[in-house]
DNA sequence: ATCATAAATAACTAATTGGTTATTTCAAGA
DNA sequence: TCTTGAAATAACCAATTAGTTATTTATGAT
């Protein structure tokens, strides 16, 4: 019965251990986190964290896995491989947008596990499987855009793929520092506006062949 | 005397727990630093670090400023402003891609300043002063490109400025976990030169006119 | 030479930390 | 209903941490 609450329900309190622990080490990093804050914020206790987890550094490795989990799943849902290719690289652009905005802890979590050289994703089976698909997705895209006659001829995918993230996730992950060089909200939402049109722009400006970009210019 | 290695040098001691500082926080984080390991590594120890610093933050805010002093002084020494717009521009590409390759420390600075939502620098003088020149450059040297036919009219300078570093700064500071998504090697000599060759491109088409760019591709 | 001041050091402390031990409580199968 | 293994808890521990105190030592002005 779903709604009976269990007073034992192993399954349930690991997820909330993994929940608490997502909030804490994208608040504070790997080694700003605190596992009594962890186990606090889960209403459980160390013990069980330490039960079903082994220790923190195995549990902010699943957090991680996780976390890339989440974003890759999300975009793989879009389906863009049978979308009109210029509106495909829009929705793209626009979903990396959105998902870093809606998903702050998704930043600070990759930014932790850099800091780390990334030696918890390191030899993770579950990263390579997520991966592989991914970046093939966009190299199908860039082809057919390129079949059309729509985007530029032997694009690296790899290249367009940093590039799209890049000016998405620079923006929200420096915005703090930004806020203050620039001397403006970065935040507001216009400027989130703004930006997300700023960076539409430039990844069609990036892809697209000039003929295909004066059509575009015709069209608004 | 210059040469004559005085045994007690305030100034020099200073320098010294900075730069030990600067090394630990780059390499760990504000929170994963270690006051002892700065002392350590400084050839000092904690009461110097106490007595010339205040306490730990307070140390780190003086690193943080100095890596952003560093950094616009830097730029500035380009004297990019009665520079010919394109090539200026892909000399500060080209200057922000070799600044955070040679300074990897700027960055994880700057990503551990923003974990922390910047309240080390928030009502930092010094960065004001530093920021207001900074992108006065970049408006400066649109305009002067707009007028001249070269670049689009009235592109936003916060926008370029922030994208050109972000193109940089995304590759190389998440270059641990890229190097697993993609399953290529990113900072191997010719994948760096590629990156380089990769954001002026995309620069230079987020900048200049349809006319513009015609013109550079017949040109090579 | 000597004396006042600031530089330097080492040993210490109180609080916090990741991780463990000892114990109790629940729930399912015999 | 009784037993047994897993779930849950709290109290504990050794190590580490940021920050301090007490003390010694070099230096420059007199």
């Amino acid at each position: 019965m779903a709604l009976k609450k269990q007073l034992r329900d192993p399954e349930e309190t690991k997820r909330r251990i993994m929940s608490a622990a997502k909030y804490e080490f994208a608040k504070n990093g790997l080694g700003g986190a605190r596992v009594d804050v962890i186990a606090a914020r889960a209403k459980s206790n160390k013990r069980m964290m330490y039960h079903y987890f082994g220790d923190k550094e195995r549990l902010f490795t699943l957090v991680i896995e996780d976390a890339y989990a989440d974003f890759r799943e999300a975009e793989k849902a879009l389906e863009l491989d049978h979308e009109e290719p210029i509106t495909a690289l829009r929705k793209l652009v626009a979903f990396n947008w959105d998902y870093f905005l809606k998903n702050p802890e998704f930043i600070t979590l990759v930014n932790s596990e850099n800091l780390h050289r990334a030696k918890h994703i390191k030899n993770s089976k579950r990263m390579l499987e997520m991966s592989r698909n991914f970046v093939g997705r966009m190299k199908n895209l860039l082809e057919r855009g390129a079949k059309l006659g729509l985007f530029h001829a032997n694009m690296d995918a790899t290249q367009v793929q940093i590039s799209v993230a890049a000016l998405a996730y620079h923006y929200l992950t420096n915005r703090h520092t930004g806020t203050i060089v620039f001397e403006r909200d970065l935040m507001s939402p216009q400027a989130l506006k703004e930006r997300l049109e700023f960076n539409t722009l430039t990844v069609l400006r990036m892809v697209c062949t000039p003929q295909t970009l004066q059509k575009l210019e015709q069209g608004t």
